[in-house]
DNA sequence: TCAGATTAGGGTAATTGGGGAT
DNA sequence: GGTGTCCCAATTACCCTAATCT
């Protein structure tokens, strides 16, 4: 058990670690930090440089992939 | 000057705990306590020993540790 | 005062970042 | 052009017990 939404003042973002991404999409952690790096996907560092992702944003993107995306712009 | 309108920790800030922060930042109550060690977050003790952060400062510091992708197609 | 949950403190493993080469 | 793997250094996560907070 360790589902208890505590901690919502404000709604916050549900954040994913740059390993659980790289699962989701079953790439290497380090393909996910590329994408962040070129801009591909949005990302929130830790005081201490590491990357977290939102949980959103992330879905939002596995679900376009699912989808055949004509990312053609 | 008498009086600062904002720009100062007057009297009432919302105080957030360890744990509170660290959900924020989808990082260990350990680590943000490491983090105020090193000096990289501010912190107030109670007199217990415990830490408590200023949530102005913690949502602030979110803010400016987040890179959002500007996809505006 | 009691009870449950959280935090501090130290120590050790796992993950991550950055660069560079394949 | 994009991805996976190598290196090393830094950051973070999990282990424990005792003290503090609610």
């Amino acid at each position: 058990m360790t589902v208890t939404p505590q901690t919502r003042p404000n709604s916050q973002e549900q954040l994913l670690t740059p390993g659980e991404v790289a699962t989701l999409f079953r790439v290497d952690p380090k393909t996910v930090t590329r994408w962040a790096t070129a801009g591909r996907i949005g990302s929130i560092r830790t005081p201490g440089g590491h990357r977290r992702f939102r949980e959103s944003e992330v879905k939002t993107l596995l679900a376009e992939l699912t989808n055949d995306v004509s990312h053609t712009a």
